[in-house]
DNA sequence: AGGGGGACCTGTGCGC
DNA sequence: TGCGCACAGGTCCCCC
């Protein structure tokens, strides 16, 4: 599920719940996720108060004022709910809540993920930047730093395909396979096109696609959100409709193309096109 | 050094 | 219905 609108969608969720509590009971259900949870971690967190939630890529940082800061990636399955004071459990399956954290204000953030794929890291609050989720990190493609001259300086000579080169974090940060197909798509520009045959108009043209398809997934994010908040609590799940990802055998949305959408597989994932009207 | 492929996990949906 | 297989929105690590 979570690429960056989607992990923008469960900061706005937790940062107004969060913001200003204190963390007064942690508790974990097994001693790892991906990795391990750090040494006491539990600990560590308890009597902590909340500055802030923040987001930079796909990594939730939630800044404590211990001086540590909470670092969590939800891998592919994971989920945040918020359970309000008195309110009705969570909609998940609870096999899979390995983290809960009690808060001062009485409501609890639970952390479900049946595939373990995420994980979770205390970090010094000033080292962050430094720290080895973060430190090679390219731009957020919503930022000023993320532009087409930059991506010029790094296609230039290079041969692999876009949609590899796309979801490489280090060249822009945040980007998963449904973005990138979705952007490639309005861009025009076929998944397997080697880099360094972009020219500068479809350079530029794919720049703005990657803005906008991220701009647009955020603001939908934001309205389900509320949907989500008014029934169980469950964060990180959102409806949208794709143009092209997972559509294999489907007609082109374009008016006025014939094409049917194909799906490839480039780097062991799931490419999706219009061979038509993506060259 | 860059890039491809497998590994890490569980759940789901499909064809037989 | 049951079973086996393919596949899933991410990243790390090994190897060429």
């Amino acid at each position: 599920m979570p690429e960056l609108p989607e992990v923008e969608t469960v900061r706005s969720g937790l940062a107004p719940v969060m913001e200003g509590a204190t963390i007064t009971n942690a508790m974990i259900n097994r001693p790892n996720l991906r990795f391990a949870f750090p040494d006491r971690f539990c600990e560590r967190l308890n009597e902590t108060q909340v500055l802030h939630v923040r987001r930079r890529a796909k990594y939730l940082l939630i800044g404590l004022d211990s001086n540590e800061t909470l670092l969590a990636h939800l891998g592919m399955s994971g989920q945040f709910s918020i359970i309000p004071p008195g309110g009705p459990p969570p909609n998940t399956n609870p096999a899979h809540d390995h983290v809960v954290l009690c808060l001062g204000n009485d409501h609890r953030i639970i952390y479900n993920d049946p595939r373990r794929f995420g994980f979770m890291d205390l970090i010094a609050s000033n080292a962050l930047d430094e720290s080895k989720f973060l430190a090679d990190l390219g731009p957020e493609p919503l930022s000023n730093s993320f532009s087409s001259a930059r991506l010029a300086e790094q296609f230039a000579g290079k041969t692999r395909p876009v949609k590899t080169a796309l979801l490489d974090q280090r060249l822009v940060a945040g980007l998963g396979n449904i973005y990138v197909c979705e952007a490639l798509f309005r861009a025009g520009i076929a998944p397997q096109t080697p880099v360094k045959r972009i020219g500068a108009v479809r350079r530029e043209r794919l720049t703005h696609t990657i803005r906008e398809v991220i701009e647009q997934a955020i603001a939908a994010g934001g309205s389900t959100l509320r949907d989500f908040a008014a029934t169980d609590g469950a964060l990180g799940y959102f409806q949208h409709r794709f143009d092209v990802y997972d559509r294999e055998g489907e007609p082109c949305l374009h008016k006025d193309c014939t094409g049917t959408i194909k799906r490839i597989v480039q780097a062991g994932r799931s490419s999706f096109y219009c061979p038509r009207c993506q060259r």
